[in-house]
DNA sequence: ACGCGAATGGCAATCGGTTGCCGCGTGTTG
DNA sequence: CAACACGCGGCAACCGATTGCCATTCGCGT
């Protein structure tokens, strides 16, 4: 431990050059001669010497490295998302550091103070600051958003709207007509959208739709969702996410309540768990993976120099995932 | 984007000062006249100075920041340890940043090269690299090991023995005599100590033990190894994690064997899934989220200075957790 | 009135690399 | 043979902060 690593100095010294001839016997091979090119290196290794990628970056303003910042790296949607965003970044020669923010706005600042000059790009996954303060965060380091549209920057989403459509298509044509949904927290952005989309597909659908929450997007959240769901039962409900919707099974199971026999339960984001869970869920699936390596390709065309890239959000389409959950709405017994 | 942040130097001049004693009125507020220091705290927070850590490292050789590196973000484990390590290390002043290593022993090191200068201390969580190469981190960076030992180096692990012990007895006290291990990856230093311990438990508990695999630590790869198992079916069977026996379970179902009826399946990691999935999976519990904290603590103890805490690993219990895939030994039908 | 030390600010070196520019030596060309 | 270009290595400044040391000023004791 503690043991001061080798520097291009001490590789100079070893090999009877000049610092700057060893950094560029590095940086740029053509700039010095081969055979001297080779002593140094052949040194170097002995040495064990490993450049400083941040000293570099004090006068290239470069390190090689993406930051990936999550809301909570326990919910599971993340796993798969943050598999494709270090794919990306790695064939892209960045290594990718990630940072959990516990869905604190608070932290997400502190984190950002100090991470943001170790990187060169930042991508936001489901930020729960403020527009102003994502602004901000942007015109110090190339940044994209995930999962949040904030105006004027380049984002990458999921098709929401479509998706709630397609869930609420699904329970009208089993023949439901009042669906509550069980809101997640207000500082989601894609609660919001959800909530709207199911609303605005209440009309031509002829359902009434409800609303109780809103809930911690967790399985406990998902019960206490149950318990308030109970109070004006609705045959189907869609939840905030996977998480919820598992918690509500479980709540409403517990309450004599049978899945889908007595109701028919949609979630969000075909986590790992929708699929192992009894009755499997019937869930609102969104390339996760394909989610982040397009964020992160997005944010390192930025870094490239991209000027402006269209600041369109990229939207992903998601699709429904039929499962058990749902059913027929049931007959009058 | 792009916008060159302030520095020391843009606040001195803006206050009609040196740098350094803009430095200083940051670094020790004794050390500069109380109004002097109060006028350049107003000047750089009208400019948005925003102190860059690296630059700073570059002579104190101390950036805030710890790295944990994980062999699988995706893995559910990490998810609680996550947690708890980022708590320990808020608590302490200290950001964390995470590293996916996707199970490989070349990606450690290329994220390492990078990661490392830019950070106090490193855990390495699960680590597949050799022995040598976690020794060679270690001499440059304060290290923790968690979930392996390496000898000389601090470390924190669960203790894996107890554990595989009491899920034994509890299968033994069901009246089971053969027991099946389904092996995680032998890169998993986990995976032998479970092994062993449990063919330590065979003979005073009256066991026979098989063991298939290895199959990897997910749900399809218990599926694979249902397959394995059904060759030479036991009453009872003991995963390497609750993914592995999750999928056992979903593959010998589809076999046409009930659990707990046929088969009996313990986990190991205690993951949200043991409890959602059914029939709820009897696990091997342990409290994940302490270890991250314990570790965490431990590299701080180290960067703080100690020279040598103690290098036995420190270790954590483990506890079986019961639920409902575990059963009798089944009666002759 | 003189001397001395505390308070306070500045200078300059340093951390580990990168890079513009200079200068030397050699090979090519007229 | 002179002129010129080019290959290649070194010097030194710079990135943004920290810090040892020095210089100035001021207050105070005698």
């Amino acid at each position: 431990m503690a043991e001061r690593p080798t520097t291009i100095y001490d590789v100079a010294r070893a090999a009877g050059v000049a610092p700057s001839t060893v950094s560029r016997a590095f940086s740029r091979p053509g700039r010095v001669n081969a055979e001297t090119a080779e002593r140094i290196r052949e040194v170097a290794a002995e040495l064990g010497y490993r450049a400083n990628p941040q000293a570099r970056a004090l006068s290239t303003r470069s390190t090689s490295m993406i930051a990936v910042l999550l809301a909570d790296i326990a919910n599971p949607v993340f796993a798969e998302l943050v598999r494709g965003a270090e794919e990306a970044a790695a064939e892209a020669g960045y290594a990718m550091v990630l940072a959990d923010t516990r869905e604190s706005a608070g932290r997400e600042r502190e984190v950002l103070d100090k991470i943001l000059p170790t990187v060169d790009g930042i991508v936001l996954a489901s930020p729960r600051m403020s527009d102003t303060a994502v602004r901000q965060v942007a015109k110090v380091k190339p940044t994209v958003v995930l999962n949040r549209e904030v105006g004027g920057l380049p984002s990458v989403v999921v098709d929401n709207p479509r998706g709630m459509r397609r869930a609420a298509e699904h329970l009208a044509a089993l023949g439901h007509t009042q669906v509550t949904y069980l809101a997640g927290p207000e500082a989601a952005w894609p609660d919001g959208v959800r909530w709207r989309a199911l609303r605005d597909a209440r009309t031509d659908l002829g359902l009434t739709v409800r609303r109780v929450g809103p809930v911690p997007p967790t399985v406990n959240g998902g019960v206490r969702a149950a318990a308030a769901w109970a109070t004006h039962p609705t045959s189907a409900v869609v939840a905030y996410n996977d998480m919820v919707a598992i918690g509500f099974m479980r709540g409403a199971l517990a309450m004599g309540r049978r899945v889908p026999g007595d109701v028919s339960v949609i979630g969000f984001d075909n986590t790992q768990s929708a699929e192992i869970v009894t009755p499997g869920l019937t869930t609102v699936a969104a390339p996760q993976r394909e989610l982040g390596a397009r964020a992160v390709r997005h944010v390192l065309a930025f870094v490239g120099g991209a000027r402006s890239t269209s600041t369109d959000p990229l939207v992903l389409p998601s699709k429904l995932v039929e499962r058990a959950s749902t059913g027929p709405y049931p007959a009058p017994s």
